[in-house]
DNA sequence: TTATAATCCTACTATTCCGATAGGATTTAA
DNA sequence: TTAAATCCTATCGGAATAGTAGGATTATAA
């Protein structure tokens, strides 16, 4: 299941996205927009900020907007920081591995190679999906 | 992530299906080759019989068989039982379909899309990969 | 008939993660 | 100087996960 985290996450990048050129807009806006507790939605804006998709502006008239341009950012690296590894065991993470505790050895695992299927297919979508498509809906 | 209960609910299949046409194989045996606590197999187990892919017998001599063909068995079941939905949302499952309690309507969602593109990539994978798949590697 | 070996079943527990909240510190514009 | 905004750390309740405990039931075989 994808976590609030994520959901309320990209949910605030397409708001963000939307309000390209104007004044930065601020968690308030866009927590009551979306339906989003507002003190979840800070702390999920600074993850943003800190991985360098929103930049902020602090005081009176601050608010977040796009660091980057819509087209450039793959949903394979907002998924990677919001939700974490793409892969669903870690032994297949390319980003994230890690050795799987229960398994001797990965080349014989049974479920290794439909793992890695899992996550090729999953990988295609979110490369090929970037902010820009999200908003185009 | 991919949960143990499931994991370990594969390879179990894979197990037992490595074992067709023997005489049942107990639950001991897979805990001590796969690794994995014998009382938490337990109840994966019963939940595999529950399903109708594993058959049991009781007492003495007892254990678990396949109850369908290897190749009859496809990887999108088995995850839906052990797993749960293959949609990352309620909102775009096909099997568990619930509305997104934050989400006043699907259609303007700007996270739809992306989620029915990952469900139907995994769901193509889920389906084309069969026990019998698990069991050539 | 009795001991043993197996599944079956219910309940419980420990730990971790998720979603959310609290309370202020800091910065900036008017 | 005040108000409006982000920034930061800590905490908390609830749900889910992973695993445990203890026995009930069933079947085989001596």
């Amino acid at each position: 299941m994808l976590s609030k985290k994520t959901k309320y996450g990209l949910k605030a990048l397409v708001y963000v996205a939307k309000h390209k050129g104007e004044d930065p807009v601020q968690i308030g806006a866009i927590a009551k927009s979306e339906n989003i507790s507002q003190k979840f939605l800070e702390s999920i804006m600074l993850t943003l900020r800190k991985a360098g998709f929103l930049g902020s502006k602090k005081g009176k008239g601050g608010g977040y907007y796009l660091r980057r341009q819509p087209e450039e950012i793959k949903m394979v690296e907002v998924m990677r920081i919001l939700e974490g590894p793409v892969s669903m065991v870690p032994c297949v993470s390319l980003n994230f591995y890690e050795k799987c505790d229960d398994c001797p050895d990965e080349t014989t695992c049974s479920v290794h190679s439909l793992m890695v299927q899992l996550r090729d297919s999953n990988l295609a979508v979110l490369n090929k999906n970037t902010l820009a498509d999200l908003i185009a809906e």
